[in-house]
DNA sequence: TGTATATATGAATTGTTGTTCATATATTTA
DNA sequence: TAAATATATGAACAACAATTCATATATACA
């Protein structure tokens, strides 16, 4: 395997932690569809504005996610494609381990 | 993007959370390269044996590395082929942002 | 069978993280 | 500019997870 050091390995393991918590992943599901304002993410996945509001920080603190301002809406959007591919290779994973 | 159930979601930030460790990480790293030895691998990482072992459960329960015992050393190895995937595809991600 | 070696595990502790609640900021419109 | 709407944020709390330390179990070998 390559030579990875102790810091890009810790990175890598801040990176996937973002992807272990329901409520983002939620998120992240629902924004492979296209760009979403905080409030029908909130409706859409029936959580609280705040949760969807401290989750959304963590993940644009981290640049998974962008916002877009229009008018009083903040629109927020996958900012990686990477993203999705991530979100889809653990999804087949799950997938195949159900069948068994 | 496909209908996925809410359980599906919960099981698939549950299986990030693996990733989502230093130590784990550094293991499942250090297994890509072929099955070790538990003490081999505390070893190799300077960590205590029992921190090893604790976190080996961890991925022994939930598959994602599987022990072979040949006398008294136990040697455990990735079960899944989705697991170097899944690695790779978040290293690259982090590589990629490395650049800017 | 007693001792050494390899690994696993339980309990306690500590650090981290997500949610809740209250409130602040920003934007629009009356 | 006051009120309404949309979003963000800080503090407190609760739940969880990782490490440490002590000890248990399993295997090998003298």
């Amino acid at each position: 395997m390559q030579n990875i050091s102790l810091d890009t390995l810790f990175e890598l393991s801040e990176f996937f932690k973002f992807f272990g918590d329901t409520t983002r992943i939620r998120v992240i599901h629902l924004l492979l569809s296209g760009e979403m304002s905080v409030s029908a993410i909130a409706e859409k996945l029936n959580l609280e504005q705040s949760v969807v509001s401290h989750q959304l920080r963590i993940l644009r603190t981290a640049n998974l996610v962008k916002p877009t301002r229009d008018g009083r809406k903040i629109y927020y959007a996958l900012d990686d494609e990477h993203i999705g591919e991530i979100f889809n290779t653990g999804l087949a994973h799950i997938l195949h381990k159900k069948k068994g």
